[in-house]
RNA sequence: GGCCCCUUCGUCUAGCGGUCUAGGACUCCGGGUUCUCAGUCCGGCAAUCGCGGGUUCGAAUCCCGCAGGGGUCACCA
């Protein structure tokens, strides 16, 4: 069997992480049998449709890396693929299920069937529409009437590769919705139609769908198709409380990740292990690795919190992992201004520096300021320092000044630095707690930075014996 | 409320009748790494497996109840 899946987004809005784990589901299951990966656009509701969202979702999983085989802005034989541009398509199977009986126009009024509800209330009755059929039917008319299914009510169990066997008495089947009074294909409907004419293999969507899966299934008999492989994931839930993220609850576009710089790798990785693991203690995925190893039996029937901490941790020990080239290439849209004058050669010294103390590339400017540019002296650097703070300005100064004296005669290579700093120790009988402190206070003003001698070696003889001259002026 | 589903350290999870006095990872806490931060290494805290009954020689693992949580009951998807 030829695999194919697809994600099928409504466009109304952004994207956030449970739907690009919905999306990276299908993608992973498509790319690891050599299969396809469709994008359809479900566009059947005109009222929630958001400005700009469809170009929002290409550009989402355009940049993670989860191209499609075809979609809107990539045409094939599955195509089109927004739902408005295939009502024709609808319009044809609407026809064929009203001439075999199992779709009739509905007559009612929204007045009346509140009614009705209200009345199976009362009753302690649950409300289904096929108990008030109406007896005659009118013709459809497209576009002035709603077209129901007639549906077959029975009981269904059915097999879901990730909730597993699932079963639904007759009560989950009813009339529903095909085509809305203004023409246009529900979900319920329209999304049956397209898997069966795209030939997708796969199903893979959100819980939400688990409650109607029963109708679908009418459905699908009715019109005499095969169902497809459901696979229906569980929710990926917010960071507190046991809600579904969502965008109401600050639910962050995925983008927002990729602009703080965010490595897609680490991104993906992290969402794939939101309900997923291989078994092994394995942690740290490439993109690669995950194709080879996801399975979708693999994934978990409970809802995953997401913990936006081990992100954190991922994405630096994918960071750690880049090679010089990535490492350079990957970091290019995060320098701060001031490294503007600087050349590639300096910037990839400064980023072997700081690799391994990076969580993310949006950290890159506070970690590398003073590789850049000279900052303002923070007395506060020392005054916070217990162990310099012990000491007066003299003895500060002092110190300083005997390493300004041994640095002037350095030519600032790594191993001239380090013995100097080293002698210093033994001239000063200082411990290195209180010398290397002081100077790295002194030739940084920052409150952390990467070992002292590589640090004076990036920042070069001129700059730090001014640095230097500056702290001891100030003392 | 009806129906469906879920329930292992704070979090992500391993586990599919005995190897579990429940393993790994994140977080947190100690210690090493000639300064800071990070990393790294070593060590530690942390789940009596939602609760209660069974079945079995033996249950986190099977069965039944209960509780809690979630989903769904639209001319939304």
């Amino acid at each position: 069997m030829t695999v194919k899946t697809r994600f099928a987004p409504s466009p109304t809005g952004y994207m956030h992480v449970g739907g690009i784990r919905t999306a990276l589901f299908a993608w992973l299951v498509a790319r690891q049998n050599n299969g396809r990966f469709i994008l359809r656009i479900e566009d059947t509701d005109k009222n929630r449709q958001v400005e700009g969202s469809i170009e929002h979702i290409i550009q989402s999983l355009k940049v993670l890396g989860l191209n499609y085989d075809a979609g809107p802005d990539k045409p094939g034989p599955e195509g089109p693929f927004k739902q408005s541009e295939r009502l024709n398509i609808y319009h044809e199977w609407a026809k064929k299920l009203i001439s075999s009986g199992r779709a009739y126009a509905d007559p009612y009024s929204k007045e009346e069937l509140d009614a009705f509800r209200k009345q199976d209330d009362a009753n302690h009755h649950p409300f289904l529409y096929r108990n008030h059929r109406p007896e005659i039917t009118p013709n459809w008319e497209y576009q002035v009437l709603p077209l129901r299914f007639k549906a077959e009510p029975k009981a269904y169990s059915w097999h879901d590769v990730i909730m597993g066997d699932l079963s639904a008495g007759e009560e989950a089947v009813d009339d529903f919705i095909l085509i809305k009074s203004d023409g246009y294909p529900t979900y319920n409907f329209a999304h049956i139609i397209d898997d069966y004419e795209m030939q997708i293999s796969h199903i893979i969507r959100g819980q939400e769908f688990i409650a109607s899966t029963p109708n679908y299934l009418n459905l699908y008999e009715a019109l005499g198709f095969a169902p497809p492989i459901l696979a229906t994931p569980p929710p990926v839930l917010g960071p507190s409380g046991n809600k579904k993220l969502s965008k109401r609850d600050g639910a962050k576009d995925i983008l927002e990740y990729i602009n703080e710089g965010y490595l897609v790798p680490a991104l993906l990785n992290f969402i794939a292990s939101l309900g997923w693991n291989d078994g092994t203690t394995k942690e740290l995925f490439s993109v690669d690795e995950l194709i080879q190893s996801f399975s979708l039996e693999r994934v978990g029937k409970s809802g995953a919190r997401f913990d936006e901490r081990r992100l954190l941790w991922m994405d630096g020990a994918h960071i750690r992992n880049l090679t010089p080239d990535d490492l350079d290439a990957m970091a290019k849209p995060f320098w701060p201004p001031e490294a503007k004058d600087y050349d590639q050669a300096y910037l990839h010294k400064v980023l072997l520096l700081v690799q391994e103390r990076l969580k993310y590339f949006g950290e890159i400017p506070e970690l590398t300021r003073f590789f850049f540019s000279d900052l303002e002296l923070n007395p506060e650097l020392i005054s916070a320092n217990s162990k310099l703070s012990a000491l007066d300005k003299s003895q500060l100064k002092g110190l300083l000044e005997q390493a300004q004296a041994s640095l002037e005669q350095s030519d600032f290579s790594l191993t001239d630095l380090s013995f100097r700093l080293n002698s210093l120790l033994e001239a000063t009988a200082q411990p290195a707690g209180i010398l290397f402190s002081l100077i790295r206070i002194a030739t940084t003003q920052a409150p952390a930075s990467p070992p002292l001698a590589e640090s004076l070696e990036l920042i070069g003889k001129e700059r730090s014996l001014a640095r230097l001259k500056q702290q001891i002026d100030a003392l």
